[in-house]
DNA sequence: GCCGTTTTCGGCCCGACTGTTTTCAGTCG
């Protein structure tokens, strides 16, 4: 069993407990025991399997959690959970993901109404039942039918980064066998799209047929939906993403690859111009239409050429234009991931990250990072114990004399996640902001402004002079909560007026700005910064989606500070201060 | 349930908003 899987089993049990109504502090107690073990350097079940180690030398885990990680080990869960999961239905846990929904009523649903799915929850608001609870209303009502819509049209979809971690997982496991020569991930995944709705793998070399047979016996299928010549589809892991593996010949290769890895719209209008020049393009090749004789298909780069166009990047796939760039010999040079050097936002253990500074250094410099920036939360954050003026002023001191002493290997620029406030005040005194190297204003609170308001508030942000970067923009979290409304187009022309960058947050759950406005910014002439956000050092390679999503709105390195060298972005840094 | 200790029990968890009330419980970050 790995960290992950104890620690969402703890997680779990806490929301359940939690509907239970049971002692808070001890619900905290599981929340940072599975939040220890999920950020943990060691294998758990290692240290459990190990006579020698102790499982409550992991900060976090004292006696009673050791007892429950042994009892998991044993039987892969355990009484408090069990008991828990015997009084309220398995739906309760998808209950509160629903927003305006939290414990204590959705543990009087459970009471009242005894529902069980959310279908029953949805007719229950339909039927105007809710209002019948106490401290329960029409509002409230709207709020979570509008709140199950997005769940529903959300539901079978998976972030980019589950769909990548399994491809990963997947791809080791099959190169084992003799006679493969590549697995290749295509379809959504492969133009780095923020959700995926299923994972196609495709293999080659004399031996593919066999990743079909062994595919369907992976530890973690749970379902073999279909198995034939080419193709095997299984269902993997308790949500059940969808897996088809192909085994192509070799001299479809590139066919295949471009036909799978789509866009839909993209092939559509790939097929058309094929037509249009006397071809017919397919999964098996580009082929003469008067002959049928073949005359592409080994290489993708073949089957476009052949159709008068430069080999396009899987992320600009969308039939976006992208095709007559092609055509013209203009399609942009994508900024690839090895141009990055440096990250410029993340957290540490001084407000809710989970790593000093010198562990989060030490990790960028491991990367060969050239220089990161510390971007700690803001007093605003209070939860996150967020940083106030006097803390913001120590902090930029000690960053000055870690820079003097040049220990860490690893050049360090100070920074702050400023909280931009309700009405568009930036949490933090100017003063005191501007002692540091680098402040980017996020928005953390009242997301539900009326879309003017929310201009508003962050036009008024902008007109502090020492605001660098907007975080992600768009508030909105992938499968979860849609971006708050505001006039997007308008902030992004201030943003350029003012000299402020926009992030694209590479968190997988954020993704934010997303491809298309990033595309509107860049032809306006935004600069950009593409950062983690990271919580923990792992969360540093979480870079390579940013850089996806980057690479989807068509930036080059040029159009991204964090792609300069260190000293080269420390002058743009100071061009920033007005 | 964890932690720390002046060691076996007390502290841990804040602030604002919302919708429902008529003084505040529940949700959210």
């Amino acid at each position: 069993m790995e960290n992950k899987d104890f620690a969402r089993l703890l997680y779990e049990t806490a929301d359940l407990m939690e509907i239970a109504a049971e002692d808070g502090f001890r619900i905290r107690s599981y929340r940072n025991g599975a939040s220890a073990i999920e950020g943990y350097p060691e294998r758990i079940e290692d240290i459990l399997n190990d006579p020698a180690r102790k499982v409550t030398d992991v900060p976090g885990i004292g006696k009673g959690l050791a007892g429950v990680l042994k009892e998991l080990l044993l039987h892969g869960t355990f009484d408090v959970r069990d008991s828990l999961l015997q009084r309220f239905p398995p739906a309760a846990l998808e209950f509160l993901k629903i927003q305006g929904l939290g414990p204590k009523s959705i543990a009087m649903l459970f009471e009242h109404f005894q529902v069980q799915t959310i279908d029953e929850l949805e007719q229950l608001c339909k039927d105007q039942k809710l209002r019948t609870l106490p401290r329960m209303g029409a509002k409230l009502e709207e709020k979570v039918l509008k709140s199950i819509a997005q769940y529903k049209e959300h539901s079978g979809r998976f972030l980019l980064s589950a769909a990548d971690n399994l491809a990963r997982e997947l791809t080791a496991y099959l190169s084992g066998l003799d006679g493969i020569d590549a697995i290749t991930p295509a379809g959504s995944l492969r133009r780095g799209k923020e959700t995926i709705g299923d994972l196609d793998l495709l293999v080659t070399g004399p031996g593919a047929v066999h990743a079909l047979e062994r595919v369907a016996v992976f530890p973690r299928v749970h379902d073999v939906l279909g198995r034939g010549q080419n193709k095997t589809s299984v269902k993997v892991g308790r949500e059940g993403l969808q897996v088809d593996v192909r085994a192509l010949g070799k001299e479809s290769f590139g066919a295949a690859m471009q036909y799978f890895t789509g866009s839909k719209e993209h092939n559509v209008a790939l097929r058309q111009r094929a037509i249009r020049m006397g071809y017919k393009l397919s999964e098996y090749g580009v082929f003469r239409i008067d002959d049928e004789s073949r005359v592409a298909g080994e290489t993708e780069e073949e089957v476009y050429n052949i159709l008068g166009l430069d080999w396009i990047p899987p992320e600009l796939r969308e039939n976006q234009g992208e095709i007559e760039l092609a055509e013209a010999r203009a399609l942009p040079l994508l900024v690839d991931l090895s141009q990055i050097r440096g990250d410029l936002h993340m957290h540490t253990t001084a407000t809710d990250g989970r790593a000093s500074l010198e562990e989060m250094a030490e990790a960028a410099r491991a990367l060969g990072y050239e220089y990161i920036a510390i971007t700690d939360h803001s007093k605003a954050l209070a939860m996150a114990f967020g940083l106030d003026e006097k803390r913001v002023v120590d902090f930029a001191r000690t960053v000055r004399k870690i820079n003097e002493t040049g220990n860490l290997g690893i050049r360090i620029f100070s920074g702050l996640e400023c909280d931009i406030l309700k009405d568009g005040a930036m949490d933090i005194e100017w003063e005191a902001l501007a002692e540091l190297d680098l402040v980017i204003g996020s928005v953390h609170s009242h997301m539900n402004l009326e879309a003017a308001e929310q201009t508003d508030r962050y036009l008024r942000a902008l007109e502090c002079p020492h605001l660098t970067a907007i975080g992600h923009p768009t508030g909105r979290l992938l499968l979860h909560r849609d971006p708050f409304p505001f006039d997007v187009e308008r902030i992004i022309d201030a943003a350029i007026a003012r000299g402020v960058w926009l992030e694209i947050n590479s968190s997988p759950e954020r993704l934010d700005l997303n491809a298309n406005h990033i595309r509107m910014a860049k032809k306006k002439g935004a600069k950009f910064i593409v950062s983690t956000d990271a919580h923990h050092p792992n969360h540093l390679h979480n870079m390579r989606y940013g850089v996806l999503t980057a690479r989807r709105g068509g930036l080059s390195s040029a159009d991204i500070l964090n792609t300069c060298r260190a000293d080269e972005f420390a002058s743009a840094l100071r061009s920033t201060r007005r």
